[in-house]
DNA sequence: GTGCCTGCAAAAAATTTGCAACAAC
DNA sequence: GTTGTTGCAAATTTTTTGCAGGCAC
Protein backbone atom coordinates (compact mmCIF):
# COMPACT_ATOMS: atom_id res chain seq x y z
CA UNK A 1 0.00 0.00 0.00
CA UNK A 2 2.75 2.43 0.87
CA UNK A 3 5.42 3.02 -1.70
CA UNK A 4 7.74 5.81 -0.68
CA UNK A 5 7.55 8.32 2.12
CA UNK A 6 3.86 7.96 2.58
CA UNK A 7 3.05 7.02 6.12
CA UNK A 8 -0.57 6.09 5.60
CA UNK A 9 -2.90 6.25 8.54
CA UNK A 10 -2.68 4.99 12.05
CA UNK A 11 0.88 6.18 12.73
CA UNK A 12 3.36 4.21 14.77
CA UNK A 13 3.17 4.31 18.51
CA UNK A 14 6.35 2.32 19.12
CA UNK A 15 9.04 3.53 21.48
CA UNK A 16 8.88 4.93 25.01
CA UNK A 17 5.42 4.98 26.55
CA UNK A 18 3.72 8.34 26.16
CA UNK A 19 1.21 9.72 28.62
CA UNK A 20 -2.33 8.66 27.73
CA UNK A 21 -4.60 11.49 26.59
CA UNK A 22 -6.41 11.32 29.91
CA UNK A 23 -3.20 11.63 31.86
CA UNK A 24 -2.06 14.49 29.71
CA UNK A 25 -5.32 16.27 30.35
CA UNK A 26 -4.97 15.82 34.10
CA UNK A 27 -1.44 17.17 33.95
CA UNK A 28 -2.57 20.21 32.02
CA UNK A 29 -5.40 20.82 34.45
CA UNK A 30 -3.06 20.57 37.44
CA UNK A 31 -0.40 22.80 35.91
CA UNK A 32 -2.83 25.53 35.08
CA UNK A 33 -4.69 25.78 38.35
CA UNK A 34 -7.81 24.36 36.76
CA UNK A 35 -10.08 21.79 38.30
CA UNK A 36 -10.81 18.23 37.56
CA UNK A 37 -14.43 17.28 37.10
CA UNK A 38 -16.64 14.34 36.34
CA UNK A 39 -17.96 16.08 33.20
CA UNK A 40 -14.50 16.68 31.78
CA UNK A 41 -13.62 13.07 32.39
CA UNK A 42 -16.71 11.82 30.64
CA UNK A 43 -16.34 14.13 27.69
CA UNK A 44 -12.67 13.27 27.19
CA UNK A 45 -13.43 9.59 27.60
CA UNK A 46 -16.17 9.70 24.99
CA UNK A 47 -14.11 11.84 22.63
CA UNK A 48 -11.06 9.60 22.65
CA UNK A 49 -13.20 6.50 22.41
CA UNK A 50 -14.92 7.77 19.28
CA UNK A 51 -11.80 8.41 17.25
CA UNK A 52 -11.94 10.00 13.83
CA UNK A 53 -13.30 13.45 13.19
CA UNK A 54 -16.05 14.20 15.60
CA UNK A 55 -18.56 17.01 15.49
CA UNK A 56 -19.71 18.56 18.73
CA UNK A 57 -23.20 17.39 17.94
CA UNK A 58 -22.07 13.77 17.65
CA UNK A 59 -20.00 14.07 20.76
CA UNK A 60 -22.87 15.48 22.76
CA UNK A 61 -25.06 12.58 21.70
CA UNK A 62 -22.45 10.09 22.79
CA UNK A 63 -21.60 11.83 26.05
CA UNK A 64 -25.25 11.92 26.99
CA UNK A 65 -25.44 8.17 26.79
CA UNK A 66 -22.89 8.19 29.62
CA UNK A 67 -24.46 11.09 31.44
CA UNK A 68 -27.65 12.65 30.11
CA UNK A 69 -27.34 15.80 32.17
CA UNK A 70 -24.16 17.12 30.58
CA UNK A 71 -24.87 20.33 28.73
CA UNK A 72 -23.87 21.36 25.24
CA UNK A 73 -22.06 24.38 26.65
CA UNK A 74 -19.85 22.16 28.77
CA UNK A 75 -18.97 20.04 25.77
CA UNK A 76 -18.02 23.13 23.80
CA UNK A 77 -15.97 24.42 26.72
CA UNK A 78 -14.23 21.12 27.25
CA UNK A 79 -13.34 20.71 23.60
CA UNK A 80 -11.82 24.15 23.65
CA UNK A 81 -9.82 23.03 26.65
CA UNK A 82 -8.64 19.90 24.85
CA UNK A 83 -7.66 22.04 21.91
CA UNK A 84 -5.72 24.39 24.18
CA UNK A 85 -3.67 21.59 25.61
CA UNK A 86 -3.03 20.15 22.18
CA UNK A 87 -5.01 16.96 22.68
CA UNK A 88 -7.59 17.82 20.06
CA UNK A 89 -7.39 19.74 16.82
CA UNK A 90 -10.36 21.66 15.47
CA UNK A 91 -11.01 21.24 11.76
CA UNK A 92 -13.38 22.94 9.34
CA UNK A 93 -14.15 20.48 6.58
CA UNK A 94 -17.10 22.41 5.28
CA UNK A 95 -20.69 21.85 6.22
CA UNK A 96 -20.36 24.65 8.72
CA UNK A 97 -19.63 22.43 11.69
CA UNK A 98 -16.35 22.28 13.55
CA UNK A 99 -15.01 18.77 13.88
CA UNK A 100 -12.42 17.76 16.43
CA UNK A 101 -9.74 15.22 15.91
CA UNK A 102 -7.73 13.49 18.60
CA UNK A 103 -4.11 14.59 18.39
CA UNK A 104 -2.56 12.72 21.29
CA UNK A 105 0.94 11.76 20.29
CA UNK A 106 0.03 11.34 16.66
CA UNK A 107 2.21 13.09 14.15
CA UNK A 108 1.06 15.69 11.67
CA UNK A 109 -1.03 14.48 8.78
CA UNK A 110 -3.39 15.69 6.09
CA UNK A 111 -6.74 14.51 4.77
CA UNK A 112 -8.35 12.87 1.80
CA UNK A 113 -12.09 13.39 1.81
CA UNK A 114 -14.46 11.40 -0.35
CA UNK A 115 -17.06 13.63 -1.94
CA UNK A 116 -19.24 10.59 -2.48
CA UNK A 117 -19.55 8.89 0.89
CA UNK A 118 -17.81 11.39 3.14
CA UNK A 119 -15.11 8.98 4.21
CA UNK A 120 -12.02 10.73 5.59
CA UNK A 121 -8.62 9.13 5.15
CA UNK A 122 -5.46 10.49 6.75
CA UNK A 123 -2.08 10.55 5.10
CA UNK A 124 1.31 12.13 5.50
CA UNK A 125 3.83 12.80 2.81
CA UNK A 126 7.18 14.31 3.50
CA UNK A 127 7.93 15.39 -0.03
CA UNK A 128 4.85 17.55 -0.04
CA UNK A 129 5.83 19.04 3.30
CA UNK A 130 9.28 19.83 2.01
CA UNK A 131 7.94 21.48 -1.10
CA UNK A 132 5.54 23.53 0.96
CA UNK A 133 8.34 24.89 3.10
CA UNK A 134 10.29 25.69 -0.04
CA UNK A 135 7.47 27.53 -1.74
CA UNK A 136 6.77 29.47 1.43
CA UNK A 137 10.37 30.50 1.78
CA UNK A 138 10.35 31.74 -1.77
CA UNK A 139 7.57 34.09 -0.79
CA UNK A 140 9.41 35.16 2.34
CA UNK A 141 7.23 33.12 4.67
CA UNK A 142 8.26 30.84 7.46
CA UNK A 143 5.64 28.10 7.75
CA UNK A 144 4.21 27.44 11.18
CA UNK A 145 1.44 25.07 10.20
CA UNK A 146 -0.61 24.12 7.24
CA UNK A 147 -3.74 22.46 6.11
CA UNK A 148 -4.02 20.23 3.08
CA UNK A 149 -7.26 18.61 2.07
CA UNK A 150 -7.78 16.57 -1.06
CA UNK A 151 -11.36 16.11 -2.16
CA UNK A 152 -12.22 13.33 -4.52
CA UNK A 153 -13.90 9.96 -4.88
CA UNK A 154 -12.74 6.85 -3.16
CA UNK A 155 -12.46 3.49 -4.90
CA UNK A 156 -15.82 2.32 -3.67
CA UNK A 157 -17.68 5.39 -4.83
CA UNK A 158 -15.97 5.28 -8.19
CA UNK A 159 -16.93 1.70 -8.87
CA UNK A 160 -20.44 2.39 -7.66
CA UNK A 161 -20.70 5.18 -10.20
CA UNK A 162 -19.43 3.00 -13.02
CA UNK A 163 -21.87 0.25 -12.10
CA UNK A 164 -24.91 2.58 -12.28
CA UNK A 165 -24.11 5.50 -14.61
CA UNK B 1 11.81 35.38 -7.30
CA UNK B 2 10.47 32.32 -9.02
CA UNK B 3 12.83 29.43 -9.36
CA UNK B 4 11.06 26.42 -10.78
CA UNK B 5 7.44 25.72 -11.46
CA UNK B 6 6.13 28.32 -9.07
CA UNK B 7 3.77 30.65 -10.83
CA UNK B 8 3.61 33.27 -8.13
CA UNK B 9 0.54 35.44 -7.94
CA UNK B 10 -1.34 37.36 -10.56
CA UNK B 11 -1.25 34.67 -13.25
CA UNK B 12 -0.81 35.46 -16.92
CA UNK B 13 -3.75 36.59 -18.96
CA UNK B 14 -2.03 36.43 -22.32
CA UNK B 15 -3.61 34.74 -25.29
CA UNK B 16 -7.12 34.92 -26.74
CA UNK B 17 -9.48 37.33 -25.03
CA UNK B 18 -11.62 35.68 -22.37
CA UNK B 19 -15.15 36.76 -21.51
CA UNK B 20 -15.18 39.32 -18.70
CA UNK B 21 -16.70 38.11 -15.45
CA UNK B 22 -19.76 40.21 -16.10
CA UNK B 23 -20.23 38.72 -19.54
CA UNK B 24 -19.74 35.24 -18.18
CA UNK B 25 -22.40 35.89 -15.58
CA UNK B 26 -24.84 37.10 -18.21
CA UNK B 27 -24.15 34.03 -20.31
CA UNK B 28 -24.79 31.77 -17.33
CA UNK B 29 -27.99 33.58 -16.52
CA UNK B 30 -29.23 33.29 -20.08
CA UNK B 31 -28.31 29.63 -20.43
CA UNK B 32 -30.10 28.64 -17.27
CA UNK B 33 -33.36 30.41 -17.75
CA UNK B 34 -32.57 32.84 -14.97
CA UNK B 35 -33.13 36.54 -15.03
CA UNK B 36 -30.91 39.51 -15.21
CA UNK B 37 -31.38 42.15 -12.54
CA UNK B 38 -30.01 45.45 -11.37
CA UNK B 39 -29.07 43.96 -7.99
CA UNK B 40 -27.07 41.15 -9.53
CA UNK B 41 -25.23 43.62 -11.68
CA UNK B 42 -24.35 45.83 -8.77
CA UNK B 43 -23.26 43.00 -6.55
CA UNK B 44 -21.07 41.44 -9.23
CA UNK B 45 -19.63 44.84 -10.08
CA UNK B 46 -18.72 45.55 -6.48
CA UNK B 47 -17.37 42.07 -5.91
CA UNK B 48 -15.04 42.07 -8.90
CA UNK B 49 -13.92 45.61 -8.16
CA UNK B 50 -12.91 44.67 -4.64
CA UNK B 51 -10.58 41.83 -5.52
CA UNK B 52 -8.91 39.69 -2.88
CA UNK B 53 -10.84 37.59 -0.40
CA UNK B 54 -14.07 39.28 0.46
CA UNK B 55 -16.48 38.48 3.26
CA UNK B 56 -20.19 38.88 2.68
CA UNK B 57 -20.23 41.53 5.36
CA UNK B 58 -17.60 43.60 3.55
CA UNK B 59 -19.34 43.09 0.25
CA UNK B 60 -22.68 44.19 1.64
CA UNK B 61 -21.08 47.37 2.97
CA UNK B 62 -19.59 48.14 -0.40
CA UNK B 63 -22.68 47.25 -2.41
CA UNK B 64 -24.79 49.50 -0.24
CA UNK B 65 -22.67 52.45 -1.19
CA UNK B 66 -23.87 51.82 -4.75
CA UNK B 67 -27.41 50.98 -3.74
CA UNK B 68 -28.42 51.18 -0.08
CA UNK B 69 -31.60 49.16 -0.54
CA UNK B 70 -29.95 45.89 -1.52
CA UNK B 71 -30.59 43.28 1.14
CA UNK B 72 -28.16 40.92 2.80
CA UNK B 73 -30.19 37.97 1.58
CA UNK B 74 -29.77 39.05 -2.01
CA UNK B 75 -26.03 39.35 -1.57
CA UNK B 76 -25.89 35.84 -0.14
CA UNK B 77 -28.04 34.53 -2.97
CA UNK B 78 -25.98 36.27 -5.61
CA UNK B 79 -22.69 35.04 -4.22
CA UNK B 80 -24.06 31.53 -4.31
CA UNK B 81 -24.96 32.15 -7.92
CA UNK B 82 -21.46 33.40 -8.71
CA UNK B 83 -20.06 30.34 -7.02
CA UNK B 84 -22.34 28.08 -9.07
CA UNK B 85 -21.11 29.49 -12.32
CA UNK B 86 -17.52 29.28 -11.22
CA UNK B 87 -16.88 33.00 -11.07
CA UNK B 88 -16.34 33.03 -7.32
CA UNK B 89 -14.89 30.50 -4.95
CA UNK B 90 -16.03 30.30 -1.33
CA UNK B 91 -13.23 29.89 1.21
CA UNK B 92 -13.21 29.18 4.92
CA UNK B 93 -10.06 30.68 6.34
CA UNK B 94 -11.24 30.49 9.90
CA UNK B 95 -12.99 33.20 11.86
CA UNK B 96 -16.34 31.63 11.06
CA UNK B 97 -17.02 33.77 8.02
CA UNK B 98 -17.11 32.60 4.44
CA UNK B 99 -14.93 34.66 2.15
CA UNK B 100 -15.33 34.72 -1.61
CA UNK B 101 -12.57 35.03 -4.10
CA UNK B 102 -12.91 36.03 -7.73
CA UNK B 103 -12.06 33.10 -9.97
CA UNK B 104 -12.66 34.55 -13.40
CA UNK B 105 -10.19 33.03 -15.79
CA UNK B 106 -7.55 32.68 -13.11
CA UNK B 107 -5.97 29.29 -12.73
CA UNK B 108 -6.05 27.21 -9.62
CA UNK B 109 -3.85 28.39 -6.76
CA UNK B 110 -3.34 27.93 -3.05
CA UNK B 111 -2.76 30.31 -0.16
CA UNK B 112 -0.08 31.47 2.20
CA UNK B 113 -1.61 33.21 5.20
CA UNK B 114 0.42 35.34 7.56
CA UNK B 115 -0.50 34.64 11.17
CA UNK B 116 0.96 37.98 12.13
CA UNK B 117 -0.71 40.54 9.88
CA UNK B 118 -3.29 38.41 8.10
CA UNK B 119 -1.86 39.03 4.66
CA UNK B 120 -2.93 36.41 2.12
CA UNK B 121 -0.58 35.54 -0.72
CA UNK B 122 -1.52 33.25 -3.56
CA UNK B 123 0.77 30.73 -5.15
CA UNK B 124 0.69 27.74 -7.42
CA UNK B 125 3.14 24.90 -7.57
CA UNK B 126 2.82 22.08 -10.01
CA UNK B 127 5.10 19.69 -8.22
CA UNK B 128 2.89 19.80 -5.18
CA UNK B 129 -0.17 19.22 -7.33
CA UNK B 130 1.46 16.24 -8.96
CA UNK B 131 2.42 14.74 -5.65
CA UNK B 132 -1.07 15.23 -4.33
CA UNK B 133 -2.56 13.32 -7.22
CA UNK B 134 -0.02 10.59 -6.64
CA UNK B 135 -0.71 10.25 -2.94
CA UNK B 136 -4.42 10.23 -3.58
CA UNK B 137 -4.12 7.50 -6.17
CA UNK B 138 -2.16 5.44 -3.72
CA UNK B 139 -5.15 5.57 -1.42
CA UNK B 140 -7.53 4.72 -4.24
CA UNK B 141 -8.83 8.25 -4.58
CA UNK B 142 -9.29 10.31 -7.69
CA UNK B 143 -8.77 13.95 -6.77
CA UNK B 144 -11.45 16.39 -7.85
CA UNK B 145 -10.23 19.42 -5.98
CA UNK B 146 -8.12 20.35 -3.05
CA UNK B 147 -7.31 23.01 -0.57
CA UNK B 148 -3.84 23.87 0.63
CA UNK B 149 -3.22 26.61 3.11
CA UNK B 150 0.14 27.42 4.60
CA UNK B 151 0.07 29.45 7.80
CA UNK B 152 3.20 31.25 8.88
CA UNK B 153 4.84 34.61 9.22
CA UNK B 154 5.70 36.89 6.33
CA UNK B 155 9.03 38.69 6.02
CA UNK B 156 7.71 41.88 7.49
CA UNK B 157 6.23 40.23 10.56
CA UNK B 158 9.36 38.22 11.11
CA UNK B 159 11.63 41.26 11.07
CA UNK B 160 9.20 43.11 13.30
CA UNK B 161 9.42 40.30 15.81
CA UNK B 162 13.21 40.30 15.75
CA UNK B 163 13.30 44.05 16.22
CA UNK B 164 11.16 43.93 19.37
CA UNK B 165 11.54 40.52 21.03
C1' DG C 1 -14.24 28.97 52.19
C1' DT C 2 -12.54 30.41 47.57
C1' DG C 3 -12.60 30.01 43.02
C1' DC C 4 -13.33 27.23 39.10
C1' DC C 5 -17.10 24.58 36.77
C1' DT C 6 -21.77 23.41 35.36
C1' DG C 7 -26.46 23.75 33.57
C1' DC C 8 -29.77 26.51 31.82
C1' DA C 9 -31.49 29.77 29.06
C1' DA C 10 -30.72 33.78 26.59
C1' DA C 11 -27.62 35.93 23.25
C1' DA C 12 -24.78 36.23 19.20
C1' DA C 13 -23.25 35.61 14.69
C1' DA C 14 -23.71 33.79 10.08
C1' DT C 15 -26.71 32.16 6.86
C1' DT C 16 -31.24 30.50 5.05
C1' DT C 17 -36.10 30.66 4.04
C1' DG C 18 -41.24 31.97 3.58
C1' DC C 19 -43.87 35.18 1.49
C1' DA C 20 -46.02 38.97 -0.85
C1' DA C 21 -44.77 42.52 -3.97
C1' DC C 22 -42.12 43.31 -8.06
C1' DA C 23 -39.53 43.12 -12.33
C1' DA C 24 -37.80 40.60 -16.53
C1' DC C 25 -38.89 38.28 -20.54
C1' DG D 1 -49.02 36.89 -18.04
C1' DT D 2 -45.77 33.77 -16.29
C1' DT D 3 -41.86 32.97 -13.76
C1' DG D 4 -37.85 34.18 -11.45
C1' DT D 5 -36.11 37.83 -8.05
C1' DT D 6 -36.15 40.95 -4.16
C1' DG D 7 -36.69 42.78 0.55
C1' DC D 8 -38.11 42.01 4.85
C1' DA D 9 -38.50 39.60 8.81
C1' DA D 10 -38.64 35.39 10.98
C1' DA D 11 -36.28 31.06 11.36
C1' DT D 12 -32.13 28.08 11.58
C1' DT D 13 -27.78 26.62 12.91
C1' DT D 14 -23.68 26.74 15.42
C1' DT D 15 -21.34 28.57 19.14
C1' DT D 16 -20.84 31.78 23.09
C1' DT D 17 -22.03 33.96 27.40
C1' DG D 18 -24.28 35.58 31.93
C1' DC D 19 -25.50 33.99 36.06
C1' DA D 20 -26.84 31.41 40.18
C1' DG D 21 -25.83 27.27 42.31
C1' DG D 22 -22.52 23.33 42.90
C1' DC D 23 -18.21 20.99 43.43
C1' DA D 24 -13.15 20.59 43.85
C1' DC D 25 -9.32 21.63 46.51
Amino acid sequence: MNETSDRGRGGGRGGAREASPTEALCAYIAENGLKHSRQRDRIAEAFFAMGGHVSVEELVARVRRLDPRISVATVYRTMKLLADCGLAVPRQFGGGQTRYEAAAGRGHHDHLICTGCGEIVEFANEKIETLQALVARRHGFEVESHKLELYGRCVRCRSAREATP
